[in-house]
DNA sequence: CTCAGTTAGTTAAAATTTTAACAAACTGAT
DNA sequence: ATCAGTTTGTTAAAATTTTAACTAACTGAG
């Protein structure tokens, strides 16, 4: 049997490490910011509330990125996260639906930073020569005609629940590999387009059970 | 030992099962609305996406809702998910930071018909008068008076994350319960407040991470 | 150069979560 | 009224995930 490359185990990588993943990344950002050049699993793991074990664990299914005795170096981690996450290239965006989510989604400036290109957004009936945030929106009808000539990697639907199919078939028919979809509706496509689907308001809910359990709790227990 | 309640275990909720509980809220009401009289774990885990096992199981944390050889009265299950949920009961709520993303939150129909009552939105400079979705918007430097006079249980901030601990404060001040927060900063408070922290941007890294692996494997087989 | 202290990566154990299996209970057709 | 078929709630097993423990490797002070 021949020697693993640096790039560890071909494993698959359970779902819980990958919504970790960003997690590091943001705590990562912030401690080169605060201009930590040296982190241990440790420090890193008690500022996001977890064990070190836990992000060691993490961290090997990708490779080994620290030295013994020393800990990681904060960029030098950073930036291989930014690459396991493929920040570290740019990837082309169109938004559809240029609601008042749309437009939020539209003025967040960190995404450039992380590599989201926004080409353009569509709506069904923008204002001519309409932009947002220097973003030009431009009819919905126009959609399949721009994606024949312009290469689009990622797809953001922000549309109403009704039409987010047919957006969603335009996008992978234009070529799109992924979508970002935040209408209250399962999207039918094919299994290599990857869908990463937002229900904003389940965490308002999950919210709304924990405050429920609480005020169970204070009712059982009267002062 | 005496017999337990109709109510089941004290047991604490694993946070995976609190996190599946507005997703069968989702579900139910969708099959009520599609005319489902009943419906069995074995169908509704099926539309979900889970196990049969799965969905009773979690249920068996709250009570038996169900009847064999029958299943659950689609009615009867999501009444009684609702109430496990706190959706039974109206819960008053006020938003921070008027910007689109608050402006999207404040349109949204359907929190209303899950109890949660917005009774005004703050931001730094309202229009004079200024109404979003019919709730009227006010001067920020109003919100600690407000509250003082208005019983509010919810708060939620979308606002920048250089104001959002000061605005969690004022709440908590306020009397507020329970903080949904949009602010991409951890906040400070009291354990007995519920802090729900929405990171919209983790699920696109989770989907450029899925797109990534996509890449990788697509090189690795080259057609 | 040495060595006590630190820390990553990894292996093993513990804990949690998911799935399977099954008895008890009900439905509904005859 | 009977009984085959269905389906729950629950108990047990399997799988996964998290935590702990440990070895090897490096740091940095003296």
């Amino acid at each position: 049997m021949r020697k693993m490359r640096s790039e560890r185990k071909a494993a698959v990588i359970p779902e819980a490490v990958m919504k970790r993943l960003p997690v590091y990344q943001r705590y990562l950002s912030e401690m080169l910011h605060q201009e930590y050049e040296r982190i241990s699993s440790q420090e890193l793991a008690a500022k996001i509330g977890i064990t070190a074990s836990q992000l060691r664990q993490d961290l090997s299914y990708f490779g080994s990125f620290g030295q013994q005795g020393y800990g990681y170096h904060t960029g030098e981690l950073l930036s291989q996260v930014n690459k396991i996450l493929g920040l570290d290239r740019t990837k082309q965006v169109v938004l559809v639906g240029a609601g008042h989510l749309g437009q939020a989604l539209l003025s967040y400036t960190n995404f450039t930073e992380r590599g989201f290109i926004y080409k353009a957004a569509f709506d069904i009936q923008p204002a001519p020569g309409g932009r947002v945030a220097g973003i030009p929106v431009l009819p919905v009808a126009a959609l399949s005609e721009y994606l024949a000539e312009t290469p689009v990697e990622i797809g953001i639907i922000t549309t109403p629940a009704g039409v987010a199919q047919e957006i969603a078939t335009t996008l992978v028919r234009g070529g799109v590999k992924g979508i970002w979809n935040f209408a209250p509706v399962a999207l039918n496509v094919p299994s290599t387009v990857v869908v990463e689907h937002v229900h904003i308001s389940e965490s308002l809910l999950v919210l709304s059970f924990k405050l429920e359990q609480e005020r169970r709790w204070a009712g059982k227990n009267p002062e």
